[in-house]
RNA sequence: UCCUCAGUAGCUCAAUGGCAGAGCAUUCGGCUGUUAACCGAAGGGUUGUAGGUUCGAGUCCUACCUGAGGAGCCA
């Protein structure tokens, strides 16, 4: 029995017979030479077959082999500076275990494809080495995230995906009929690891999250994963430390281990280099001036007033005065949530901070200290019609010692598609679910 | 929901209101170092749908369908 090789690791077996297991990615001949390509979801080699160094029904058989046929491979491994990744095999037996029908081939050729048609493609899509490079790159974002939580002392706790009510009201939620009783699918697990928090100080949370706003841009999808955390006797100060913290982790995690993969993606990486803490922090005051100013000069095009939130052009704008993620904090409280605390200094503020990564990429993370005041709270749940009897179990945790606290949210798709430096976050999850795209 | 743009061969795209084409893919043939290989040949079409204008519509007009980009909203 031959060792069995991943490509990835092809060079540890050099000048072996080794037996690869995947697919034909491609295949070129010239006369009586031929050069298929192989991928095994690690990487792609490259074979060489002289007709005469092979018995001539295994060089037929390669030469038969279609795009994507799944083939188990023998060969010996040869270091030569014509391949790319270094390596090429020497082919000796090839086993087909399944040869896609030459009248039916595998769509997506090795030429250029429209957005629509790759997107209706997209089981089949995921298998080209630029796909799959940014899905592996997104995993190492999940598991990155997942450790600086867990070494920091934070406990993973799951809130629910079906709930009962809105968290800031019902327009952008899915509805689920719940035996006959209505529920909708969870836009933030942010209420209910409030609750953890106060029972094991630091948590964090990890999943899915649903929104139904019928936003059509290549920064959303109705279906996304955020990783949120929530800490006890956190104040404002204490989240940003931790958001940039996080963040720049993350970077530094993809530059040590996927490099190879964002070099594949096209990444600039010298621009991901220069991510490293402390991001700058400035008031929504002072953002708002930078972005007067810059109407002044001519640089944005409509004049900003004071306590409007940012649209996508400003946030677009401010980021690009920066070369790493910029922190705006304490935006005036009437374009923002219901249970964010008012700063003490000026009750028109709310405590909060969104980032805005660099290159346009928009606002990544969201997050704020929460009310503590029982009677604040429930003040701001009726002012916002909001249903006081569904929201009875939060106040709880104003009435049963009530502490400051806070916590942000981080889209991941968006942390990828700027870690990838990619136009759209659809290529940020294996099967995006986006206005208007629920296939496949 | 609003604004803008697009829809022609399996794919990517051409075609002044006047014979519907090319490259890739597929099939056949050639080539012993190809890198989205190359060279030659063949097959492949209800031009998104329904109306309208016109001697004549892929092209102009109307409506609809589908998709893309953006706005708002958001992570």
């Amino acid at each position: 029995m031959l060792p069995i090789s991943t490509i990835s690791e092809i060079g540890k077996h050099e000048g072996q017979t080794v037996t690869i297991r995947g697919w034909l990615y491609n295949l070129r001949e010239s006369g009586k030479l031929l050069f298929p390509q192989f991928r095994d979801g690690s990487g792609v080699i490259q074979g060489v077959v002289p007709k005469s160094a092979v018995p001539p029904e295994v060089f037929d058989t390669i030469k038969g082999l279609t795009q994507e046929s799944s083939v188990i491979v023998e060969g010996k491994v040869r270091a030569d500076k014509r391949a790319p990744g270094g390596y090429e095999l020497d082919v000796s037996h090839v086993r087909v275990v399944q040869l896609v029908d030459p009248h039916d081939p595998y769509p997506i050729t090795p030429k250029e494809h429209g957005v629509d048609f790759l997107m209706e493609h997209r089981h089949l899509w995921v298998r080209s080495q630029r796909q799959a490079a940014i899905l592996r790159v997104r995993a190492e974002i999940i598991k990155a995230a997942r450790d600086f939580f867990d070494e920091r002392g934070f406990t993973l706790t799951d809130p629910p995906i079906i709930t009962p009510a809105a968290c800031e009201g019902t327009t952008t939620l899915f509805p689920v009929d719940y035996f006959d009783e209505q529920a909708y699918l969870t836009q933030s697990g942010q209420l209910y690891i409030e609750a953890t928090a106060m029972a094991l100080g630091k948590v964090y949370s990890f999943g899915p999250t649903f929104r139904a706003e019928k936003s059509k841009t290549r920064r959303h999808l109705t279906e996304f994963w955020m990783v949120e955390p929530e800490v006890a006797y956190a104040e404002l100060d204490d989240l940003m430390d931790l958001a940039e913290g996080l963040i720049s982790f993350l970077v530094k995690r993809c530059l040590e281990k996927r490099r190879a993969d964002l070099q594949t993606i096209g990444r600039d990486i010298s621009k991901l280099e220069n991510i490293q803490a402390p991001f700058p922090r400035i008031s929504y005051d002072d953002a708002v001036k930078m972005l007067q100013e810059g109407h002044a000069q001519g640089k944005v095009e409509h004049k900003f007033e004071w306590g409007g939130d940012f649209g996508s052009p400003d946030e677009t704008y401010l980021s690009a005065q920066f070369d790493r993620p910029v922190m705006v904090h304490r935006y005036p409280a009437q374009v923002k949530a219901f249970y964010m605390e008012p700063d003490p200094q000026r009750p028109e503020l709310a405590l909060c901070v969104d980032v805005l990564a660099p290159e346009g990429y928009g606002e990544i993370i969201g997050g704020s200290q929460r009310m503590a005041s029982h009677a604040l709270l429930l003040q701001k749940i009726k002012e916002h019609d909001l249903p006081e009897e569904a929201f009875k179990w939060y106040l709880d945790l104003r009435k049963f010692g009530s502490v400051p606290h806070g916590g942000f949210g981080m889209g991941i798709e968006r942390a990828v598609a700027w870690i990838c430096g990619l136009e759209h976050v659809r290529e940020t999850i294996p099967f995006p679910r986006m206005l208007y795209r629920l296939y496949p």
